[in-house]
DNA sequence: GTTCGAGACACTACGGCCCT
DNA sequence: AGGGCCGTAGTGTCTCGAAC
């Protein structure tokens, strides 16, 4: 059986890219998207005759645009306060009196729109570079559940979200599991035996490990996991797809196979790519 | 003296659920 | 039925200590 270490050296044709767009390719598309919302921040800021007025107003807004408006707001007049922040309104008055003194004056706020170039592409660039943001891991988890249901659909059960949603909670599926631990993927027998806990990461460019969900807590979640198969005599095994460049850089490669040596046959870590050569029914019934 | 890795924190988008 | 909030997504960026 080959291990997700054998694979390092050919890394490069393991790896799946999710196309990102080329600068300054997308300014076209930002024009569209953001053009009109930086328009009405600005007919909004010159109707407003203080900077909290103008706050009100953009919160009275309905979304879609409203969302929009508040993240030029941030940029003009108050990076101090989240988008997240203000998104909740009935905490718009308590913003107001506790950052309202940090907002910058409305009257400096219309004379720097004014002096802008129009459009101005420099926000717009700003504005559309987080447009994507997660995406990527939904086309992972998406590529792997049409995967799984072309090689496995009638034979095995696969729940979790496709793309955007709840997490599959294993306190929900696994009789007495005690925690609230999220997973992304459980696969069972049609009979209900929980076969495969699943979790899902793509990386484009991040070597470094993230405590909370990399490997370090990933090596937590496999001892939990098995010891819980043990305990109840089940056929139980964890599975991490993994993907993306991120994946060569620093020592991600080395962590994610110590993990699986950890997991002594019982854990696996894949790419896309590897499925076939590696995800087969004979695993899935060890 | 500079570079690098790891951890911590932060950011926005969006689907789905909950509440009215 | 619709609006609003929550949870999850990937990644940008800062800091600090270790290594070079």
């Amino acid at each position: 059986m080959t291990s997700f270490s054998d694979y390092q050296s050919r890394s490069a044709q393991y790896m799946t890219f999710i196309d990102s767009e080329f600068y300054p390719d997308y300014l076209d598309e930002a024009r569209i998207i953001y053009g009109s919302v930086i328009e009405q921040f600005s007919e909004l800021a010159n109707m407003a005759s203080s900077s909290a007025e103008l706050l009100i107003r953009i919160v009275d807004t309905p979304n879609p645009s409203r969302t929009q408006l508040l993240r030029v707001f941030r940029k003009y007049v108050s990076p101090d306060t989240s988008v997240e922040m203000l998104k909740v309104k009935k905490k718009i008055p308590k913003i107001i009196a506790d950052y309202g003194h940090r907002f910058r004056d409305i009257e400096q706020v219309k004379a720097n729109l004014a002096n802008r170039p129009k459009p101005d592409e420099a926000l717009m660039a700003i504005l559309i570079e987080y447009k994507s943001r997660g995406q990527k891991g939904y086309e992972l988890t998406e590529a792997f559940f049409l995967w799984f249901e072309s090689n496995f659909g009638s034979e095995y059960l696969i729940q979790g979200p496709v793309r955007a949603g709840r997490d599959v909670m294993l306190n929900e599926v696994l009789k007495d599991w005690q925690t609230k631990t999220p997973a992304d993927i459980l696969i069972s027998r049609n009979d209900g035996t929980p076969l495969v806990i699943g979790f899902a990461r793509y990386d484009s460019d991040r070597g470094g490990a993230q405590e909370d969900d990399r490997t370090g807590g990933n090596r937590d979640k496999v001892t939990d996991i098995l010891r819980y198969a043990e305990r109840y005599q089940l056929p139980l095994k964890v599975f991490f797809l993994n993907d993306g460049p991120g994946l060569t850089l620093g020592s991600m490669w080395n962590d994610y196979a110590a993990l699986e040596k950890y997991g002594k046959g019982k854990v696996m870590v894949c790419t896309l790519k590897m499925l076939d050569e590696r995800f087969t029914r004979d695993w899935l019934e060890i």
